[in-house]
DNA sequence: GAAGTCACG
DNA sequence: GACGTACGTGACTTCG
């Protein structure tokens, strides 16, 4: 299995002090010592090291500082920044305490006597980028432009920009190969490289941009027409060729410490509290407070249990906010704090059209308030109580929502992102507990609503919502819940979720869940949230037709079978129809079901249509219509939304113990395809006018990535060449392709990665269980890597209760040694299937959240997400774009592993375009 | 609300 | 020899 690439930081400690000295206010610590530049470092550093495991973040750092002011440039020409004036003095004692604040985090601080910090800085990126890491210099340094490579670039934090290649041409006009030369010829007054007089940057980049390098222009000078230029070119070659030695960056000596060595942990609590409380840096502290409550204390990793915070529940300690002024105070507290829980109050399940009637804050255990917005009076009589009005309440909730020094918590974040956008409030950055609850323990015993999350987690049984609304056809709509019910339970929920964040947050890292989180999970949730509200469009009237046709069918296939079983009966029951069946007409019946009675499914009907049983075609005739119409052609004109004119799925993040998506409400995920009748119903599936419907699936995702994660040369190889994949298994299990051994061959394909047993085989292939087991060996001795791949999953499964995705996502199995072997062996073979199914989903959820980018990137900002199936993405787009779009589309779905997850196979991306869904595969 | 069935990947 | 017989979902109908 691989590893995400590592990226290593290298941080310019002494470039970095230098500019903060100067661009920051001079701050002193409680002692009156000078702070400014540490304080400056102490944060930058912070925000780095936070970044650990995010996207583009680090997982390795080192801060790299400079030795001593001599070094072998000092040999090379004495006079190598002699000119530079001794740092200014209340700079100088701030130097060691760089040295503090690098421990104070856990972060190796590297010096070696004899070269400069670029030196080392090269050295360290060279290592990496040969070890095939991605490097980012934390610099702004022109010198260590000049590493710039594939895999490297520079950040510059004080105004959080990526340099890259197409800055250094931009600014010196070559790229970053040839900056060296460039460097050489302007030379440096700061550093005393004399370069050559009288050329600046803009004259050594045209010199070297029209000569190809250093050495061309000085050989080319005596050609060059007469003129100062010339003559200083002639005679000061040797300073230039100097010059091109100092600023070349060394790069070979050995590392001081081995790369791994610079693994970064995360926050340390400790040393840093020891450091911060040294100087008196306040804010920082509660920065650390908060952390250490929230983030993860990363020294320490085992897994010990968090104290559980006492801070008992209370729930009439909850503030009910009616005022303006009160809000503003909640607002305040939670700016200051950097943390705030939300949880939003409406008057339904789907968020497209459900009404806002308030919110809730908590900005620490058992602090938290309700706003209510809408709430009407509770009956008839009484009159509507004081609130604020919406308007002005959410001008003031905007800023906060959208402040990036506030981290916004909350349950199923994609609701209430989804309800306040369509009242353009804007969510970020946050953190979403149903979704880290999901990245911790998915698979496990509990589900990760709130409710259950607050009995598992913190003891505690949260307000039913139908205690406070009641249910069935008495149910109160929230609004008409008095304040004082409605503040107790809406602000319980901040709290609940406040304090879930607590415990939950800091395991993330513990147990290896923050890549899942924060690289795949957490950034989804408002892509899903936009794919939601876009909706599709649906053609209600075709729907219709389809439905009154069916229902002729159903009418007429009815009739025929009530005559075929000699009365009427419900043919829809099973019960009725097991009756007639295997009682009335004596037929065998096969397998029974739990309660005894025969099963009267597909299979079982097949087999008797096969026998020559006219009635079981019938009624197979009859379900399949009766599933299309009540499921579908039906159900789905009821789900046209009015204010848009489209359907809008809910996809649940947490649904699938794999890690994939599931959409309710209507399922889009289900929508026929398999038969003729089917197809006609994704027919109705339409793209506005003018634009079409794009879809666009992996092909064979699940057995591709069999190959790569089992090792499996020969499908690795026919994967790479384009093979067809099923008829590769047919050429080796039966010796000949044809129609009948590679549709055997595609059922054994699949079956593998269910981990099927023999029985199981030998049922859907219509052979006995022996011929079963022979194939499957045949299988596993012609796909070396499978029967590894099976065991080792089995063996690390029931060691450590959980498997793994390529991108460490787990699914816990905690039945797989459950001594009932049905149970047992149910687990294995789930065990067996997540991690590729749980992959798969990685990879597609990873392309989702990079597809709108990369389109708008493109230029296609009017190309729209629209669904998810599994391995399928729709979007909806102008007929004009549909060239250019295909081409990000098929770059992002194939390239979506990359770079955290390499593959040995390539991934295969089919897409097709058309006015409706069914026309569009 | 459970059981049975069946739509999809 | 029993266990039950392919992984992951959601929606609908019937029936107690």
């Amino acid at each position: 299995m691989s590893t995400p690439t590592p990226h290593l930081y290298l941080v310019d400690g002494s470039g970095y002090i230098f500019r903060a000295y100067h661009r920051l206010p001079p701050l002193t610590n409680i002692r009156g010592e000078p702070v400014g530049a540490v304080y400056g470092y102490t944060t930058m550093l912070w925000k780095l090291a936070e970044q650990l495991n995010r996207e583009d973040g680090p997982t390795h750092m080192a801060v790299i500082l400079d030795a001593s002011s001599k070094t072998f440039r000092n040999d090379m020409y004495d006079k190598y920044k002699a000119h530079r004036p001794p740092a200014p003095e209340d700079l100088v004692p701030q130097f060691p305490m760089i040295r503090d604040a690098t421990r104070a985090f856990s972060i190796p601080c590297i010096e070696t006597v004899g070269l400069e910090a670029d030196d080392i800085i090269a050295c360290y990126a060279k290592a990496a980028l040969a070890a095939g890491w991605a490097v980012t210099v934390v610099s702004a340094d022109k010198d260590l432009m000049q590493l710039i490579e594939p895999g490297l670039d520079l950040l510059d934090t004080m105004n959080n920009r990526r340099i890259g290649p197409d800055y250094v041409i931009e600014k010196f006009g070559v790229a970053p190969e040839l900056l060296g030369d460039v460097l050489a010829l302007m030379g440096d007054s700061a550093d005393n490289i004399p370069g050559v007089p009288g050329v600046g940057p803009k004259t050594a980049s045209k010199l070297i941009i029209e000569h190809g390098g250093l050495e061309a222009v000085l050989a080319a000078a005596p050609t060059m027409k007469l003129g100062k230029l010339r003559d200083n070119l002639i005679d000061h070659a040797d300073n230039a060729r100097l010059s091109r030695e100092l600023v070349r960056l060394v790069c070979d000596r050995e590392l001081p410490e081995p790369l791994e060595d610079l693994l970064l942990k995360g926050i340390p609590d400790a040393p840093l509290r020891e450091f911060l409380e040294h100087h008196g840096f306040r804010s920082l502290l509660t920065k650390l407070n908060a952390s250490a409550a929230g983030g993860p204390p990363a020294t320490e990793t085992v897994a010990t249990p968090q104290p559980v915070d006492d801070t008992p529940f209370d729930l009439d300690a909850y503030e009910c906010v009616t005022t303006v002024e009160k809000l503003d105070q909640w607002i305040e507290v939670a700016t200051l704090s950097g943390f705030v829980a939300i949880d939003t109050e409406t008057d339904g399940l789907d968020a497209t059209q459900a009404k806002l009637i308030g919110f809730s804050l908590c900005v620490a255990p058992g602090l938290a308030c309700y706003v209510p917005l809408a709430h009407g009076g509770t009956d008839l009589l009484s009159e509507k109580p004081p609130q604020i009005p919406m308007a002005v309440a959410l001008d003031r909730l905007r800023p906060l929502m959208a402040d990036p020094s506030v981290l916004k918590i909350a349950h199923n974040l994609k609701y209430d992102m989804t309800i306040l956008a369509r009242h353009d409030v804007v969510v970020a950055p946050f953190d979403d507990t149903l979704v880290i609850s999901f990245a911790l323990d998915a698979g496990r015993q509990f589900n990760h609503s709130m409710d259950e999350l607050a009995l598992q987690h913190l003891g505690h049984k949260c307000i039913a919502f139908t205690d406070v609304c009641g249910k069935g056809k008495a149910q109160l709509c929230f609004d008409q819940v008095p304040l004082r019910d409605a503040t107790r339970y809406a602000a319980e929920d901040a709290d609940v979720t406040f304090r879930l964040w607590k415990r939950l947050k800091p395991r993330l890292s513990r147990e290896e869940a923050t890549t899942v989180y924060e690289r795949v999970d957490r950034p989804l949730v408002p892509v899903i949230a936009a794919m939601e509200r876009e909706g599709v469009k649906v053609d209600a009237e075709q729907l219709r037709a389809l439905s009154s046709e069916f229902a002729y069918q159903m009418a007429a296939l009815e009739t025929e079978i009530h005559e075929l079983a000699g009365h009427k009966f419900a043919v829809g029951s099973p019960k009725q129809l097991g009756e007639v069946l295997f009682e009335k007409l004596d037929l065998k019946g096969g397998r029974k079901g739990k309660a005894g009675a025969h099963s009267t499914d597909a299979a079982e009907l097949e087999r008797l249509a096969g026998q020559g049983v006219p009635i079981a075609r019938k009624v197979l005739d009859w379900r399949q219509i009766a599933k299309l119409k009540s499921t579908y052609t039906d159900a789905l004109q009821q789900q046209v939304n009015p204010e848009t004119g489209r359907v809008h799925t809910s996809y649940s993040l947490s649904g699938a113990q794999t890690g994939r998506l599931s959409s309710n409400d209507p399922n889009l995920q289900n929508i026929p395809i398999r038969t003729e009748n089917g197809r006609r119903i994704r027919e109705a599936f339409i793209a506005e006018t003018g634009n079409v419907l794009l879809s666009a699936d992996y092909s064979q995702i699940e057995l591709r990535l069999a190959a790569h994660m089992a090792d499996v040369p020969a499908l690795k190889n026919a994967f790479a060449n384009g093979d067809d994949i099923h008829s590769l298994t047919a050429m080796e299990l039966f010796g000949e392709v044809n129609r009948d051994t590679r549709g055997r061959a595609k059922t054994i394909n699949f079956s593998i990665l269910y981990g099927i047993s023999r029985w199981g085989l030998g049922g859907r292939l219509g052979i006995t269980a022996d011929e079963a087991q022979a194939m499957i060996d045949r299988y596993f001795e012609r796909f070396p890597g499978i029967n590894r791949y099976i065991a080792e999953t089995l063996e690390t499964t029931r060691e450590r209760g959980f498997t793994t995705t390529l991108f460490g996502r787990k699914t816990h199995f905690t039945r797989i040694k459950s001594s009932n072997q049905a149970e047992r062996q149910g687990s294995e073979r789930a065990a067996i299937n997540a991690p590729i199914q749980g992959t798969s989903a990685d990879i597609i959820k990873r392309a989702m959240v990079r597809m709108l980018p990369a389109l708008a990137k493109a230029g296609l900002p009017n190309v729209r997400m629209l669904l998810q199936v599994h391995d399928e993405l729709v979007f909806e787009l102008p007929e004009a774009d549909v060239e250019a779009a295909s081409i990000v589309i098929h770059d992002v779905m194939a390239n979506a592993a990359a770079p955290l997850v390499e593959l040995s196979i390539p991934l295969g991306v089919e897409i097709g375009t058309g006015k409706s869904w069914g026309a569009a595969h």
